[in-house]
DNA sequence: CTGAAAGCGCTTACAG
DNA sequence: CTGAAAGCGCTTACAG
């Protein structure tokens, strides 16, 4: 059986409470007692029970990963690696753990069960399911990445339309008009984001623009092969690529190898994120820089604030971008 | 203040006890009442407690993630990503929630006061902190991608002694003599299974090996540039290199492009992994192929059993490894 | 089918 | 500084 506190209370001939506070370093109790008691604990092997704790404190010590696309989806995308380096970053001190769930059944648990003390909102989409059931939960929480109008949930954001609306400007001033856009999907604020920026850069510089250029898919290196594929096998294709991520820009790389193209001398392309990835593709990936570190430790004190019980409103964060010029977009030839 | 089941039983004029049969779906409860406390539940917006319910249930719904190595190391990882990939689509049905640390001071947490029903090891390597103590745990646990023969803990990884091997021995086929080994650090059971794969190669073809070829570092991009800067910098220079993982391949790729040097013309590069950026890469990356998702798997149906009480022993199993020619390695010229 | 009761393992006022 | 007591919110034999 597993020992308790009562039993080695029972060992040392004094009361659980005592046990208790010189096990917690509450005040109440000499350095002696305390000693003897941190010794017979270690000896008997003694485990706190996190469930019977938390059940008196009401605090788990544990902060709640919401992610509507799964588990794998945000693993595999740097952009939330990062963002959980800047989140960790700040929490780490405080002592908590993460949990995730990975699949929609368990969503729920997270928040409706009391087994988190404040969620971060990664990666949700219109029409996610449990959204309002979120809202009305009482679990602080934030969302970094996107934006639900809708819910009244503090956010922290990208700018994903100026950045867009930048690398697109930047296109269209070394000469290319015809510039095809690898987006996500439309359900993704990030997406629209960047369909408004890349709509804004056309409108500014007066060049039409045409909406077969525009393709939605996912953020995934599979969608920038496919998307490539697609966009040059038209008969007028576009002489650039504006990739929703640098994931998506992957794929059109590939493409590229695979049809003898050369980026940049046939064909530009600019990504977004500036994942740890672009300085190491080939060439490097002209990219919007996305400060995503900075975005999560923000997340981080949000959530920190929240938990502490000091409202946070309706935050809407959103950080500025910059493109950073590498080596997959030259000026347009001939 | 929040809604208990005694609430809702008050309101309904029935027993505690009803309300938590009709909600968990236990027999012995009418249709009938069993719709009232439902409704009522939802109506009240009663959330059950997790702690309270694992505090009698001894399970908490929750595995762990054992993550020595630090989240981003996980995160930042494609052979994670994969492996979850491969774990939770075992263990998904029956709906757990994954909890993981980030940094040392939190690891205990996890096991030493039983907050989940068993762990996945990842990326355990000699000398970490709190081993032992986890292995006197009685959380039952599996490692995935290393094996420490001194704890008695179940372990499923890749074969790498076999796979460097075989790559090794393919471009020494190819006619390389001069091979560079970009490895991970000793303390990793990886790196240990990649040097002896790597020997035992030059043994079997009877080639001298060059100590100097062989660099330690760590199992990211950057190591991967750093180490090809120093191999590339000696006097006589490999004409090919084999490295611990498919991350440290793109940062030979990126010393390449920075220096002009061709792949594979100037250069064979191998990787070890097959991630799945590995086919995305200019060129295409030549890479020892392991099979995560089963490996995963693997991991998951060995840690359920475990968790139902199945002794499984000291197993170690070993997942076979392929290699998988791609376009980065060509045979020496000249 | 339903209820009263005990108990899971801790913490925390409240007295002393 | 220390202890007795109550209570956190649930589940589960045990009776009926």
């Amino acid at each position: 059986m597993r020992v308790t506190i009562k039993e080695i209370a029972n060992a040392l001939g004094v009361s659980p409470s005592t046990v208790s506070r010189a096990l917690n370093n509450v005040p109440g109790v000499t350095e002696e007692v305390r000693n003897r008691v941190r010794r017979l604990a270690r000896e008997m092997g003694y485990k706190p029970s996190a469930a019977a704790r938390s059940l008196v404190t009401k605090r788990t010590g544990n902060i709640g990963l919401f992610i509507p696309r799964g588990l794998s989806f945000v693993m595999t995308n740097p952009f939330f690696a990062e963002v959980m380096e800047g989140i960790v970053g700040v929490l780490d001190g405080d002592g908590y753990n993460y949990v995730f769930c990975s699949s929609p059944r368990q969503y729920r648990k997270l928040f409706v069960t009391n087994m988190v003390d404040g969620m971060i909102l990664f990666a949700l989409r219109l029409g996610d399911p449990y959204i309002d059931e979120l809202e009305s939960s009482d679990v602080p929480a934030v969302v970094v990445g996107s934006y639900i109008e809708s819910l009244g949930i503090p956010a922290v954001r990208p700018d994903d339309s100026g950045g867009t609306f930048q690398a697109v400007s930047h296109l269209i001033r070394q000469g290319h008009t015809r510039i095809g856009l690898l987006n996500g999907p439309l359900s993704s604020y990030k997406s629209r984001g960047c369909l408004q920026g890349y709509r804004s850069a056309f409108l500014e510089h007066g060049i039409e623009e045409d909406d077969s250029l525009l393709l939605c898919g996912e953020f995934v290196m599979d969608w920038g092969l496919e998307g490539a594929r697609r966009l040059m096998g038209m008969k007028n294709p576009p002489t650039a690529v504006m990739c929703a991520n640098d994931l998506i820009a992957q794929g059109v790389y590939r493409y590229a190898f695979e049809t003898g193209l050369r980026i940049p001398e046939d064909l530009s392309v600019v990504g977004f994120g500036d994942f740890p990835v672009a300085s190491y593709m080939t060439p490097p990936l002209t990219t919007v820089h996305t400060p995503l570190r900075e975005m999560g430790a923000r997340a981080a004190s949000l959530l920190r604030a929240l938990m502490q019980g000091e409202g946070a409103g309706t935050t809407n964060i959103v950080f500025p971008v910059r493109l950073v010029e590498r080596q997959s977009t030259a000026a347009k030839h001939g």
